[in-house]
DNA sequence: TTCCAGGATG
DNA sequence: CATCCTGGAA
């Protein structure tokens, strides 16, 4: 398995700088202030793990308004960052965030590091979180590879028999711009995701806008069948779902969700939390689950329990 | 109604 | 490898 051989980088970066010209997305961290302040970069980057850019935008403008200097945040109280992340999901990424902001401020004198060794050792930052921060904050030209970036680059050099993650992280940063290149890694990546977002998506790609499609090893096939199948097969890693509603995420959600609706520094009995929770809350049947589904959050840091009481910290 | 996109962590 | 969440697409 190789990938396609008569693929410059050259052609690669020339036809998606020209693309992404007319149509990149107009995010507020691509633009002042926030494009050049690496707190609210790394903000953003949070907030995209996981999530899509058109839930995260109007949250990412509320978060920075909020808690606009990452010593703000750190001195912000928790649950204010829980509450506000309603609507994202994975609500320990803003435990995450919050804890990252303190340790940024006692051990590192409030400044983000600004290489991928040390941002990738703080809460909540894995390996793409530190190497988009690395990049887009700070202008390394290191490779960033994410879902999207995957997804346009598997498909237009290896087709559809998917290729290693070793293999395909070579290919990233086979990839990456060099002196030559109209691109500098950031708008690259950037380009890249945009692609992935909008024109090589996973379902259904649409080929005939890609800037790619003349190369691109995967769309003659998209475009013979037209077949969704085929669309599936070319998406590299992608996961099986387990079950959700009725899942202990599922009620761990809700359980959040519902203290929200508190006001700070007010708690809920675990009973009422059951009867906002189930329809029918049976106290003698349901204690246990809730017990457990409680204390599961409270190690998460997500509620603070005090015998029968619940809040968010 | 079901399906599925989307990284970090233990 | 399983867990963590939600809303929009199919």
């Amino acid at each position: 398995m190789t990938p396609k051989g008569n693929m410059s980088a050259l052609y690669f970066h020339s036809a998606v700088a020209e693309w992404y010209g007319r149509n990149a997305r107009d995010l507020p961290w691509r633009s002042e202030p926030y494009v050049s302040d690496p707190y609210a970069i790394l903000v953003s980057e949070v907030m995209l793990q996981q999530t899509q850019v058109d839930r995260v935008v109007p949250k990412f403008n509320e978060f920075m308004a909020a808690f606009p200097t990452l010593a703000k945040l750190a001195a912000a109280q928790l649950g204010d960052v829980i509450r506000l992340w309603s609507g994202l999901g994975y609500n320990r990424r803003a435990v995450r965030l919050h804890l990252l902001a303190a340790t940024v401020l006692e051990l590192m004198g409030g400044e983000l590091p600004s290489d991928v060794e040390r941002l990738r050792a703080l809460p909540g930052v894995g390996p793409y979180t530190a190497a988009a921060v690395a990049c887009f904050a700070f202008g390394a030209a290191v490779p960033v590879a994410e879902t999207n970036i995957y997804r346009v680059l598997s498909r237009v050099t290896w087709g559809v028999d998917g290729p290693s993650r070793k293999d395909l992280d070579a290919t990233v940063a086979a990839f990456l711009p060099d002196k030559a290149s109209p691109f500098s890694a950031s708008a690259w990546h950037q380009a890249l995701m945009d692609l992935g977002a909008t024109i090589c998506t996973a379902r259904s790609p649409r080929c005939g806008l890609c800037p790619l499609r003349d190369v691109c090893r995967t769309a003659p096939l998209l475009r013979q069948s037209g077949e969704r199948d085929l669309a599936k097969a070319s998406v590299p890693y992608a996961p099986k779902q387990s079950m959700f509603a009725g899942s202990a995420r599922f009620y761990r959600g809700r359980i959040v969700e519902v203290l929200r609706g508190l006001s700070g520094g007010q708690a809920m009995s675990l009973a009422e939390l059951g009867f906002a929770l189930f329809d029918a809350f049976d106290v003698q049947r349901d204690t246990e689950r809730m017990n457990a589904l409680v204390d599961g959050l409270a190690r998460d840091n997500l509620v603070v329990r005090e015998d029968e009481w619940v809040q968010l910290p």
